[in-house]
This record gives C-alpha cells, structure tokens and sequence, in this order.
DNA sequence: ATACAAGTTAAAGTTAACTTTAAGTCAAGC
DNA sequence: GCTTGACTTAAAGTTAACTTTAACTTGTAT
C-alpha cells in the first residue's frame, strides 16, 4: 500500500507539515513522489517514521535520527554501527524508565500525603511527618525529596556533567 | 540549613541561572532574602524545587507548576484540588511510562534484528522477516511497527485528540 | 585594603521541533 | 469544465525553558 502525507499522518498521528518537515530534514531517504511531484508513502516509510518516533522517545534529537538515517542509506557496512546505536539507546531508555519509577514514586507519595490532608482537614497533619510513620513502599520517594539518598553524590555528579556536555 | 544559589544549584544538578529563572516565574514563593538581596535557599525551598522536576517530569509545563504553587500559599482551602493534581499527574506518568516501556520493547527488537543481521553480515535475514520467526517476546514490538495493532484505532484517535488540544 | 569569586538585575539570545503563511498546483467528483 | 480539498514550496513565525550578557554589588580570604 502507498499513502499521500495527510494519510500518512492520520495513521501516525501526527501533523502532515512534520512529515514534511522531516522528509526536508533528510530523515526520509526512501520516500517517492509522484510525476508531479506529491509525496508517496509506502509502507516502509510508515515504519521508518515509527521507528524516527522510537529514536526520539529514547532521548535522540532529530540530527541524531538524521545520522542513523545516513547509516540505513550506507547499507550492510553500517551495520555494527546500527546495532551499537540500538544498544546505546536502549540503555539509554532503560535508565530513563528507571527515574521514570522514582518520580511516580513520589507523586505517589505526594498521593497519599494528600489524601491524608484531605482526610484531617487540614496540612499540619501530615507536614514534616516523620520518616517511620509513612508506608514503607513511600519511604524511598520521601528520602528523595529531602535529599538522603544514598547514591545521592553519584547521580548529583552524573546531572551536572550531563549539563555541561 | 540554608544555602546561596551557587550551592542549592550544585545540589540539585542545575544551572544556578534556573533557580534563578524560577523564581522569577514565581515557582519558589517561600524563597527568602538578605537584606542585601541575596537568595536564601531553605531545606523546604530545595524540597520544592524536587517537586517541580517531578512535576515537570510528569508533563506538566512550567506555567502548570505555578498554578500548583498558587495552590500552596492558598493553605489547606486547596488541599481537595492538590491532591486532584497529583492524582491526575500519577495517572498521566503511568500511561507514559507504559508508553516508554512499549518503545523499549521495539529498540529491543531492533537490538536482536540487528544482532543477527551483523552475524550473517547482511540485513537480508532479517529485513521483511515472518512474525513467527521472530522471537515472542518482540513479535508485539514487529507488530507494532508494521501497524498490526489491536488497539491501534484507540490509541491513534486519542493522539489526534491530544494534537488539537 | 584589596582582589576576586559569587551574588544581583533586566533584557536579549538560544535551541529544537515544529507550525503557519502565502502563493500557487493538482486530482476527483459532479 | 469547474469547484473543492489536498497537495506543493520557501520563508517566516512560534513556543517553552532556559542561558547569556552586561553592568553592577557583596562577602570572604589574604
């Protein structure tokens, strides 16, 4: 099947002028145009753009996706190069998850801190609460937020050189 | 203990010019001064400015952060509503973490389709391989990409809805 | 007492990833 | 054949969240 950029974009749920925008940016090199000149979306394309979507989910900017696209176009002599990256980017994701989890964790126990606010009326309640009298599985998410981790220093220091690179 | 905004910025992995950009949009109501005019971070100021990345994480703009904050210096007349906002940023970052965990499973399957495309050195094992030759735990990720979804109706009118918004 | 690192402000600059605009071309249904 | 909606382009505009700059002040260490 081939598909014109306002198909294309329904079926990715995205704009068609960021289709566009990234077939400018060179992060489409298979993508076909007829005689006169309209884009032609085949089905390899579709995946291209959800795996473009893959990439950027995974922290990568649209220059890096481009960089990998330039890989696709050199063929099986990029191959080692591809995998690494795939690799890199799932590490990437996986870490990423990871904090994900710790930041639910403390929504989940801002959750519970408010839910007992709410209950009592009033704040005091629960302000400054000691560490022992909140649910166990919230104990981690509190520590965080005062700042007794005890990996604290080394992520501290991965942030700010994350910063300056 | 307080601390200068060199010093609150090194413990929380950002630029001090942030903190600074913070207050500004009225992010930190509780920060204090000198009286020379120099911020003074407190150990509940440092606590907020954790709970706006979280927020922040969470999908909230930085405009949204304020308006929680708004909330906070209301008093408990806002308890009700703060707890509605938490609730609804878990909820949020759940989907988005299921989301994420989604697009791992397709760099996973790339990792694999790769791995055994640079075993044979050359894509053509795998490129346009059958479902069933893939491994099960992935075939939901090829499924995926090639738009073979049983949700996929679902999930692409909630993104068009989201896009309008 | 003097240097100097770190603080202050307002205002302008940056960046990525789109989106919009304007002016025009094309294709499908009536 | 004509209308209409969808396509085309290049170029300008948008947005959020900072960051940088410039001119100045303050606190600390020698």
């Amino acid at each position: 099947m081939t598909y014109t950029v306002g198909q294309a974009a329904a079926m990715l749920g995205v704009a068609p002028s960021t289709l566009r925008y990234y077939e400018s940016q060179g992060l489409l090199p298979s993508l076909k145009r007829t005689d006169s000149g309209r884009r032609v979306f085949s089905d390899t394309d579709i995946e291209a753009c959800r795996i473009i979507e893959c990439l950027k989910q995974s922290g990568l900017s649209l220059t890096d996706v481009k960089r990998f696209m330039d890989m696709t176009v050199e063929g099986d002599a990029s191959l080692a190069d591809r995998l690494a990256l795939f690799q890199a980017r799932r590490e990437s994701l996986t870490r990423e998850i990871e904090d994900m989890q710790r930041v639910l964790n403390v929504l989940e126990f801002k959750c519970w801190y408010y839910g007992r606010a709410v209950e009592a009326g009033t704040e005091d309640v629960v302000r400054n609460i000691p560490l022992d009298q909140v649910p166990e599985n919230l104990q981690d998410a509190v520590a965080f937020l005062r700042g007794i981790e005890g990996e604290s220093e080394q992520r501290e220091m991965e942030k700010a050189k994350a910063r300056k690179a």
